[in-house]
DNA sequence: GTGTAGAATGCTATGTTATAACAATTACAC
DNA sequence: GTGTAATTGTTATAACATAGCATTCTACAC
């Protein structure tokens, strides 16, 4: 059996990173929003909006889904969270995106996201841009199949 | 004030595909499935679901949520139509897929979309796959910004 | 042409995802 | 401590999607 990575780190990075961000830039992690992006960390799984909603109803008092998607919008805007798309979900990211874009590597077997992050744009993105005279401004680039793990 | 492309051509090019394609493989591109398909390629917008199911409503009969999710599954997969998960909406699609993939470049600002179609897959996705050990499926690649036209 | 199996559609209900609109509270700058 | 903006609370509803089962249609075997 596989180690299992320690994944009580990948959080506290997580927030440390978040609370540096924040205090750089003037922004507020506020409790809800801290549990929230620690209830993101707690897998390299997208998470659901509405699981998230139940975990806060257990944990703390009752919430209502604005709460959720407010703090879930703050994370968003802030690049600490991205959300999958093709499964209406939400996952931890741990890069500085000032100068890139991420590709997400989605395995349907376990669920597990891995992020790759890249200059942006890529070459083929942008040669494709170029030819259209589009002007890009965001990517959604998630790649669904197999992970190595879960391959063999 | 710009041309219009001879947009009625688009739907009667798609449609004799469509016919085509269900021809040679034994399928069936029953009454409900080409109006569901004619109706998404009223435009090069990616269109919604229930404004399919709208649409169906005063032009047919009435129709439940289920008939058009089905024809558009139909559709799906067989490659007629493309589903634009970063919008929730359904686009028409005019080439073969079979050693294809697809990136969808989509303007924020006048809605169009344009697929742009080349080999399976992407030699920078191929690259990042293979580092990974990740065995990709599908792809779902979608880039938001201004098309050529809106940005003048 | 009749029977039959599978595909397609009809239908009811419900599940899931997300936001609008406005009120109350809190943080913070001065 | 007062004013202002940001955050959160609350209610309601909008928007997106599917489960499950009944009925009808189509193709084909005989």
């Amino acid at each position: 059996m596989r180690e299992r990575h320690r994944h009580n780190k990948c959080i506290k990075t997580a927030i440390e990173r978040a609370e540096r961000l924040c205090r750089d830039n003037s922004l507020r992690l506020t409790p809800i929003r801290r549990k929230v992006l620690e209830i993101i960390w707690q897998s390299h799984k997208p998470v659901k909006a509405y699981d998230i909603l139940a975990q806060l109803s257990t944990d703390e008092h009752i919430e209502k889904p604005p709460t959720v998607y407010r703090a879930l919008d703050f994370l968003i805007k802030n690049n600490l969270i991205h959300k999958i798309e093709s499964a209406n979900a939400f996952i931890g990211c741990e890069t500085d995106h000032s100068m890139l874009d991420s590709k997400f590597f989605v395995c349907d077997v376990c669920d597990e996201v891995k992020e790759v992050c890249e200059p942006k744009l890529d070459k083929s993105l942008l040669a494709a841009s170029n030819k259209l005279g589009f002007i890009p401004n965001q990517t959604t680039i998630e790649i669904h199949g197999t992970c190595a793990k879960c391959a063999n």
